[in-house]
DNA sequence: ATTATCTATAGATCTATAGATAATGC
DNA sequence: ATTATCTATAGATCTATAGATAATGC
């Protein structure tokens, strides 16, 4: 009974989805829209859920519960559990390396490239537990270290190495110690240094304390690299670059 | 109907359960050495499975299987898939910890505790790959980062900077650089240089090489801890010390 | 007689599908 | 008419227990 002549008064704009080529002017398939909505609410809810308890340990029903989707609705988009999980980790890790390359797209030393890939990576591990806690559970599979954000590390370790900024006699190990510190520092933030975690007070009472760790991480690691304490330590310190935050999503 | 009088010879002596003073003379209480065969045997086969597929991954009735024990018989020794797990790790991490410590306990050079412990570790990892699949596994819960091996690494590195033998404005983050690198290099270790790992070739192409990786681990985590780079080459390259192996088992 | 094992099974949970319902697009 | 959602359910799988069987210890 409302208004027909009402229909859709403008283009509903970019769809947004992972496609990042909106062309401008045309509007989405129209209902299709509703379906990648729902899409959308299975993966936000299934990374909440098996961030926490592992792929094995969530039910499909558990996943379109918390989605407040219908349950046969999942086979719509996925084919199985396996399938939606390996969704997330590849949109999961590609999004943010994805991040990382637009922060870093305007600076020219490589230390500074590596220095503000380490504290981004912190930094969003506690600001959104739910992705740090993903992260460490699949920062070591094949996946994660030969493609996505591995990948990136190993190129920009390569480029500092290859600029001379890095002097570094096992480039292998370079990689393998960011890596790897990285992940044991979100492990450790989480654990210990956030509010609330489990076991708050173990490292603080032998004087330990969780300040700063996205630019101690960076410069104990740039010094790993090869460069001289007190120069890892100014260069971890610099202002971060403006980000754009547009790609937040999974 | 047997010689009434021959009861219990004498004192049934240490379970020998756990327990690794298995008094000289005297043997165990007769039957119960089966009951922990089965113990054995069970948790053996859960080591095996849930160190590849978690442990929600796996069902009771897999690991009685594996086992070759009746389905049932698991209750009389766990009372869950949780318990079976948490024992896992509780045994698998405090046992490792007690090999190493035997293996430092001749050395008086902190540095050269640290770099025995990390190769070791990393020796066993290639050596027996359940045992690294469910280090990497389990290497970054609290559980572990706050006891076990965790707590026995923080030790060996407080002992280190007391000695001032590593120089290190950070200690924290040198506890987690160690600790996270030696994990990476595990999961590199057995997804792609470890022959027949699924991507073995992806980093050979750059090449690199996964020879002598635990002297490499060594020698890159000493420099972190603030030895000089010829200084740390040299200590990761001492030979070990003769181990006693006697702790193997789960 | 006691103790540890085994087999069998009830009940709960989970996956995948079939078929009904509601909304969209022409 | 088409498409995406929903509800309902069959069949498979899994856990925990009950009760039978076999071995040990006195």
């Amino acid at each position: 009974m409302p208004n027909p002549s009402n229909r859709r008064t403008a283009k509903p704009a970019a769809p947004a989805a992972p496609s990042p080529a909106p062309v401008a002017e045309e509007r989405e398939p129209r209902g299709a829209r509703r379906k990648r909505e729902t899409r959308a609410r299975l993966l936000d809810a299934a990374l909440r859920l098996m961030a926490e308890k592992g792929m094995e340990g969530v039910a499909i029903n558990e996943i379109t519960e918390a989605a407040d989707v219908g349950f046969g609705s999942f086979y719509n988009h996925f084919e199985s559990k396996e399938d939606i999980y390996s969704t997330l980790v590849d949109n999961v890790f590609k999004d943010f390396a994805d991040v990382l390359d637009r922060v870093a797209s305007g600076l020219s030393d490589p230390a500074e490239v590596v220095s503000v890939a380490v504290r981004h990576t912190v930094m969003r591990a506690r600001r959104d537990a739910v992705w740090g806690r993903f992260l460490i559970r699949e920062g070591f599979s094949a996946r994660a270290l030969s493609r996505g954000l591995g990948q990136r590390l190993l190129r920009d370790i390569a480029n500092g190495i290859a600029a001379k900024r890095f002097v570094l006699s096992d480039p292998l190990m370079g990689f393998l110690s960011v890596g790897g510190t990285v992940l044991s520092v979100i492990a450790a933030d989480l654990n210990f240094v956030a509010p609330g975690a489990p076991a708050s007070d173990v490292l603080k009472e032998l004087g330990f304390s969780g300040e700063h760790l996205p630019e101690r991480t960076a410069a104990t690691l740039l010094y790993t690299l090869g460069i001289k304490r007190a120069e890892a330590e100014k260069i971890a310190a610099r202002p971060l670059p403006a980000v754009d935050e547009r790609t937040e999503a999974v």
